[in-house]
DNA sequence: CATTAAATTTAGCCAATGCTAAACTGTAAT
DNA sequence: ATTACAGTTTAGCATTGGCTAAATTTAATG
C-alpha cells in the first residue's frame, strides 16, 4: 500500500481523493437507499409502510422519519399525503429494487464465502453501498462457480 | 429510543435496527479511521503529515481538516502544536494499523476475486469499515486457498 | 533583514441528521 | 357521538462535517 515511489504519489492526489470522496453526498444517497429499500420491504411484507414502522426498524425517532420523508419526496422517491402511509414513486421502486438486488448478491456471496448468517446479514447491509458494478460482477461469478 | 412499546421492540429490534444502526457514531468512527490511516501513510511515506496533504488527499478544505484534527485530538488519536505537522498518539497508531490491516486484506481479497485494480482500490476503501471480524477471517481463508 | 509565498488557523456560515416535547388527526370503542 | 389512543406532524434545538474568506505564522528568497 505504501510501496509506491515518491514521485508516483505526487501525481496521485487526484486519484486518492476520488477513492476517499465518499463523504457527504454519498452518505446521503446511502441513507435514501436504506429508506426506500425498507419502505419497499414493508409494502411487500404487510401491504403498506407506516412512518412508525420505518422509525422502529431504522432505530430513529418518528420526527426524524418525517423529516427524511420530506427530503425523499423532494428527491422524487416517495409520495405522501398527510397522515397517510408512505408510497414509493416509480423511481423509488427502481432504486429500492436496485438496492435489494445488490444486497442479495452481497449477502449470498458472504454466505457462500463461509460467513455465518448473522454476520452476513449485518455486513451485507453495510457493504451494499460500497461495491462497484465490477465487484458485484466478480461476486456473481464466484456464486456461479460455487453454487449454494 | 425508549419511547417504544416493549413488545414492538422485542419482535424486531434484533433483526433490523442492529443491522441498520450504522448511523451517526459509526460514520464518525469511519471518518476518524480514514484520517489516522491517511496520516500514518503520510508519515511513513514522506516523514511527516501536514494538514494540506491530508486536505488534498481527502478532497476537503483546509479548514475542515483543522476542525477534524481538533476532534481527533480530543479523542486522543493525534497531537498537534500550532502550525506544526500532525503526530499520532499510540492509540492513533494502533487504530491506523488496524485500519490498514483490514484495508489490505479487503483489497487483496478483491484482487484475488478477479476485481481490477482501480475498482479494488476504491471499493476496499469503502468496504473496509463494514466488514466484521468474521468476514475478515473468511476473506483470509479465501486468500490462503487462492494464493496470489 | 525585509518581503513574499505557503501553510495554518479563526470566524462565521450552511445543510444533513438526529433528538424531545407538544400539538394535531384518524380510527376504534364505548 | 365522544373519547381515547395510536400515529403523525410541527417546532425548536444540538451535533457533525462541510465551505469561504480573512487573519496569522512559518519558511524561503532576495
Amino acid at each position: 500500500m505504501s510501496a509506491m515511489p515518491a514521485k508516483a504519489r505526487a501525481s496521485n492526489a487526484k486519484l486518492q481523493s476520488k477513492a476517499f470522496r465518499r463523504t457527504r453526498s454519498d452518505h446521503s444517497k446511502e441513507l435514501a437507499e436504506d429508506y426506500v429499500e425498507l419502505i419497499a420491504d414493508l409494502i411487500d411484507e404487510r401491504g403498506l409502510a407506516r412512518g412508525t414502522d420505518v422509525a422502529i426498524r431504522l432505530g430513529v425517532a418518528n420526527a426524524t422519519v418525517v423529516k427524511m420523508l420530506k427530503r425523499l419526496s423532494d428527491m422524487g422517491l416517495v409520495t405522501q399525503e398527510p397522515y397517510r402511509p408512505i408510497d414509493l414513486t416509480g423511481e423509488g421502486w427502481h432504486l429500492a429494487e436496485n438496492g435489494r438486488k445488490k444486497h442479495q448478491i452481497v449477502e449470498r456471496f458472504l454466505l457462500a464465502l463461509g460467513v455465518d448468517e448473522e454476520a452476513a446479514r449485518i455486513d451485507s447491509e453495510g457493504i451494499e453501498h460500497h461495491v462497484s458494478e465490477e465487484t458485484l460482477k466478480a461476486m456473481g461469478r464466484f456464486l456461479a462457480r460455487n453454487p449454494q
